[in-house]
DNA sequence: GATGAATGAGAATTCATTCAT
DNA sequence: CATGAATGAATTCTCATTCAT
């Protein structure tokens, strides 16, 4: 009984430190998180906050994972959608922008955060990460399944998926930092993303299509 | 006389300093830049910088205003493609690219800054952006001219414009971000990001519809 | 009844508190041991450490009394060998380097400590230490002995017991110091440090000294 | 002019800093060196040391080789004594005795430091030491010299050169860690030491001698 | 007895900034 | 102009010790 009160304050504590780095997070960004800040937030002396946690390593990691889970997880649980997978995807990250535009700051330090640690969950450019990273093979996963029903063109699914993220996570990331975009603006925007993205710019023309879809020349960054 | 050629040296010294922040930035990172370590670089006392410049912040600021105009620069100057306005913007978009990863520390920097004063200049959500930001008038043109040519769909060409350029910022924001992707790759993402943009990912059923979904001609969101 | 049996559980656990300063302080060295960790080791916490002794002085100086005792106590327990007291000692002292040989970071951290208290046991130059500390009281006699039978020359006893000890601590200081000496290198050390120091180096001119190296009858190394 | 006063002045302080450090390592042992004391000492602000030390480890290994290449050089320039090559070996012991007690704690550091970098510089008991060390070479010769002349019995050279340094260095070591010997008793133990070394401890025989020196049995350490 | 919480001091560094010279 | 010296605050982290429960 004593023990479970025990353990419960513990967590408690624990929670409080994690939630005062996170508003450090939010209000200053993530250089300006320190364990002082931190332990002031929180009415501990610096020290004490090592009875809770390793160190400030620790802290950062366990918000970045936490975070990161929670958006992700609003991205799962969209109805599949058997004819339109493109539906369900959008909805996914309709799902993802909205949860992260609930902590925009906290999104954009993780998300832009260059700590090698950070890094290790968050990078999603290298060739295979559809294989490493759940989510990504779901995406892929989605993909894969509207090529194989005839509804998408059959471009290379990883890539593919990769390239809807960032292209969503450009949008994301602006709206964060433009915040006072209105809500009809934000919506447009979001509307017109998906119909690129799955529609295109090129007209495919009625007449005999010259089958010239996407064989451009300049490749040279 | 004197004081023409005493301006001339001050001023040299000031770039001086400038150089050696820009390169510390670019190679340790926006937090690893310190005044000790840009008076180290340029030859002279830490204490001697405060004759130059007001103090760190004002040499980050000044920087960052530099390099954001020298990445639009490059993003002109780009020879028109009267058949394939895509072809066009690709490039143009490319060389924006290039020139965003050549310092890429500014370019996140900048564009990644919520400074107000810094927003004015980069913000790019709003309606009516192409009306008063020139690179997304002529951006917006070419779109346009694309439209009426026929080569393009009819979509809202503002918004088309503000979501290719989020799609592409945020592809290149990883870039720089994931610093390590190497080249090979890069080049397939970035190919592959506009082969999405132009050309959309669901398939046109003009031909045979193998099997299931027949039907959906111009289906445009 | 009770208390006899609290008195039991009291001893046993400060005796697991030694014993895991023991193994930290052969592990990590003498600076690294600390009551958080021995703390951890033995399962309590660092609060309750408090309870059993007065804290870290108490906890090493103990530790430092009852290790040279037990090395000492090794050092002893060699059978007489009336004719030849050099083996004898021989013998003691091999006892004493094994022992030693097998706690080396604990020998080496006691018989180096400067720490007064731990001095006050370890200190074995001052003239009449063959009177005060027992066990070169027993060196001391043993030398004695030697010189009685006719074996040894007649050296100031307590200095020849003082000196046999510096040296051969010498040695195995450095045994410990280059732990990587190999075995067989090792024995030939040992074997030789003790020729030396009950032979000596100079020849004695007994026989007829042949111009250069021809007789030398007894070469034992 | 200025410039050389600033240096002689920079170099002062410098001068001041390693001598507080000195005295801190003489009077309160080597882990209790910190910058915090060193300051304080020399009436600076924590800070400060490091414009004039890279830093801890800096300042102790300044500290460590100035003592070591110190000690060294006083064992040399020893005038040969070609009769009797003990006395030239103890000489130069002696000489190298005492430059050691004048800085002891260097001396103390170095010689019972176990990081690898310094041990590859103080290292003895590997086979083939006096072919590698040029110290050990001289004193192998030496006592070559001395067998070579009928003078020293025919023990392994390398071998005795090796134990005359371990048995001096574990007195030496001694002498300094109970540094209130007084200096009557330490030359009497210096004096015995290289008696014994030389004169061994078993007496020879005048009558017939027994031809069994040293040939004990028990070498298993 | 035992614990977990908490502190305050101290460790090494780094840095922006000031200032007398 | 320029410098070197110096500071004071900040950084992360470890530790011995105390104390209410």
């Amino acid at each position: 009984m004593r023990k479970r009160f025990e353990k419960h304050k513990q967590e408690e504590i624990q929670e409080a430190i994690l939630k005062a780095a996170e508003e450090l997070i939010e209000t200053e960004g993530m250089d300006q998180v320190s364990i002082r800040k931190i332990a002031e937030k929180v009415g501990y002396s610096p020290g004490n906050i090592y009875q809770y946690f390793k160190g400030k390593d620790e802290i950062i990691g366990i918000l970045v994972r936490k975070g990161y889970q929670e958006i992700l997880q609003r991205a799962k649980s969209v109805k599949t959608n058997e004819e339109h997978p493109e539906e369900e995807i959008k909805e996914s990250f309709i799902e993802y922008m909205k949860a992260a535009l609930k902590t925009p700051y906290y999104f954009k330090a993780v998300m832009l955060s260059e700590n090698p640690q950070v890094l290790k969950q968050t990078a999603i450019l290298q060739e295979g990460v559809s294989h490493e990273r759940e989510t990504f093979k779901i995406l892929r996963e989605k993909i894969e399944k509207g090529i194989q029903i005839g509804r998408f063109k059959n471009k290379e699914p990883e890539l593919t998926a990769q390239l809807i993220w960032t292209s969503t996570f450009g949008l994301l990331i602006r709206l964060i930092i433009e915040r006072d975009v209105d809500e009809k603006q934000r919506d447009r925007l979001i509307e017109h993303h998906f119909s690129i993205l799955f529609d295109g710019l090129i007209k495919v023309p009625d007449e005999k299509p010259v089958d010239k879809k996407s064989k451009p020349a300049g490749k040279d960054v």
